[in-house]
DNA sequence: CTTATTTGCTGAAACGGTTTAGCAGGGTGG
DNA sequence: CCACCCTGCTAAACCGTTTCAGCAAATAAG
């Protein structure tokens, strides 16, 4: 059957106002003393016409569109896709639609993105953002608005992350390494911009430090985050001197790039030579024919938490601190 | 700077009325007989305040959005998460806003998550849909809304597909699997209520009848196509009578599947000596040590082809037929 | 039997836009 | 000078809700 479309028809079925149903329907029909037998008559007729309100119109009157937007740069990237697929789950549970903008890792499209989520009125943002500095972003809104950072902090005032344990994770991941008698690490770095990349460099150098390795002897590369940029760092990697018998890879899309790299130029049998960890995992991974130790963030945990912060902020202005999730570490011998 | 944020406030300002604004704003003025030199003036206003209309408010009068539906299965899918970013990418560029929903394969679910993107007005749906008959879903919608169905066909009048050419692709997938000389096949065919596995059953078939192979010696095992679903009909294959040297998985997710079992049940060593042929690709499958031919599709057209009909069929009314992106196929010898 | 209180409901404004019909004033033709 | 036509703009209705102030009737209190 289709729906009745507006409170007025409703209303008119009913015998009663649009004042009424609309009380009715936000449960606040006690609260406003109308009575019982009207309250039923009304609900009945909601319930067999399946009446279900216009939201345009409620975020107009209400400035909440009960919607949530996330702006992610890659998509397709295995580990944002769980994470988005994390929002979105958490997201409806809570009642709230998500908006999705991918931005290529594009700071000019981010921006562009975010003002377009805007004048959708989402009530809050969840950023994985390339910016570095919050103000670099707060500058180009045009409103204020809660917002949290996910997978990725950035620097300035006030602003709420959920990361994972980047630093502690990367710094197992290479202890673990260290104890199995690798040495003579190359690592892979991704940009330097991105806390995440900071982070887990610096866990790696920890990990180095504490074995009383010289950090001088790592070999680290700096490049953007994505599958060719580790590429990029690949072909530095090998086109240095000597070569590394232990690569980090700070990333799983750098990790594809390593890959990608040494299969171009037909090396792939460097790899049977050398110990590889990466920060992230995927479910293959499992079924290379070389041990590859990996960090596993806990995507799920991620989006929930980002949506939990977020919704707190809305809906009781919470004040909250930046959440770390636990990471842990699979290593795999072939 | 903040901008402002009603289109009155912006007439005040210019010292016009709001109507005025708005003929400007949506490019009317001409036609509308707005002398030049107030257009200007409006222009510059609207320019250096930044103010950018209110969604919403423009939604509840014109009763369009200019918002798209996606609903998918598994977002964390791969092929899935691809889809998703060319049908966001295409629908931004269109200067459509993309809300999703991810529906974990779960037909009631699907319901829900359609109905809220209804409420929230979208002008057109693009579906991945578990459902089999297009009834099942129309029934169930409050509005007559435009609907694409992408990646799986679905049963009924009028209904507009976009897919990949699943039974050429697995055709050609298995012609070259019997080419090279493999026999004695077993296929994990998926749910055999989607289009999408029938199609590539019928491929198979199609494929071994060219071939003059009798159909009787292949196993075929139904199942859903979730990972686990993988892992039930890898299990069945393995409890059957007589072991099979090469294996078709008509997703990437039962693949997996097949790859988990035979992991949790220590028989990776048998890879070795099966050959495997996927319909779906993805980058890692180039370094496992065993060759695995796949059937790639592009899902990028499939993204674009599924918003270039809907916004034809929103904006121009386009009554459009159905549209197959064409497959290619990888082979690889390990 | 008044007066006060409670009960049950509604009218109307507001949210921020779009659109249509038409008003006022100046120019032109007769 | 009157009738008419442009030109340039605006008033007001409308989209579908929410909410607040307040009205009328019923009940309770005095």
């Amino acid at each position: 059957m289709k729906k009745e479309n507006s409170i007025v028809a409703i209303a008119k079925k009913a015998g009663v106002s649009k004042a009424t149903v609309s009380l009715v329907l936000n449960g606040k029909a006690e609260q406003h003393r109308i009575g019982k037998a009207t309250v039923a008559r009304v609900q009945g007729i909601i319930d067999d016409t399946g009446y279900v309100p216009n939201e345009m119109a409620r975020a107009l009157r209400l400035k909440k569109t009960k919607t949530l937007g996330l702006v992610v740069g890659d998509l397709a990237n295995y580990f944002f896709s769980q994470i988005e697929k994390s929002v979105e789950y958490y997201a409806r549970q809570a009642g709230y639609t998500l908006i999705i903008g991918g931005t290529n890792n594009d700071p000019a499209k981010e921006v562009e993105v975010i003002d377009s989520m805007l004048a959708r009125s989402v009530d809050g943002l969840i950023l994985v953002s390339s910016r570095k500095d919050i103000k670099e972003i707060k500058d180009s809104l045009s409103k204020d608005i809660p917002i949290v950072f996910l997978d990725r902090k950035i620097q300035g005032g006030g602003s709420v992350a959920v990361t994972s344990s980047n630093r502690k994770g990367m710094s197992l991941l290479t202890e673990g390494l260290i104890s199995k008698g690798y040495r003579d690490f190359a690592y892979l770095a991704g940009l330097s911009t991105v806390s995440t990349s900071r982070e887990r460099l610096d866990g790696f150098k920890d990990a180095l430090k504490k074995a009383g390795l010289p950090l001088d002897d790592a070999i680290v590369i700096k490049s953007g985050f994505s599958a060719t940029d580790g590429e990029d760092a690949a072909l530095k990697l090998f086109s240095a001197k000597q070569m590394s018998h232990t690569i980090i890879c700070a990333s799983y899309t750098i990790f594809e790039g390593l890959l990608n790299y040494l299969k171009t130029t037909s090396q792939q049998g460097y790899l049977e030579k050398i110990k590889i960890g990466v920060f992230d995992n995927h479910p293959l991974i499992d079924f290379l024919p070389f041990g590859v130790d990996t960090v596993v963030q806990d995507s799920d945990q991620l989006g929930r938490a980002a949506v939990e912060l977020l919704i707190n902020k809305l809906e009781r202005n919470a004040r909250s601190r930046s959440v770390e999730v636990e990471t842990t570490i699979i290593e795999r011998e072939f």
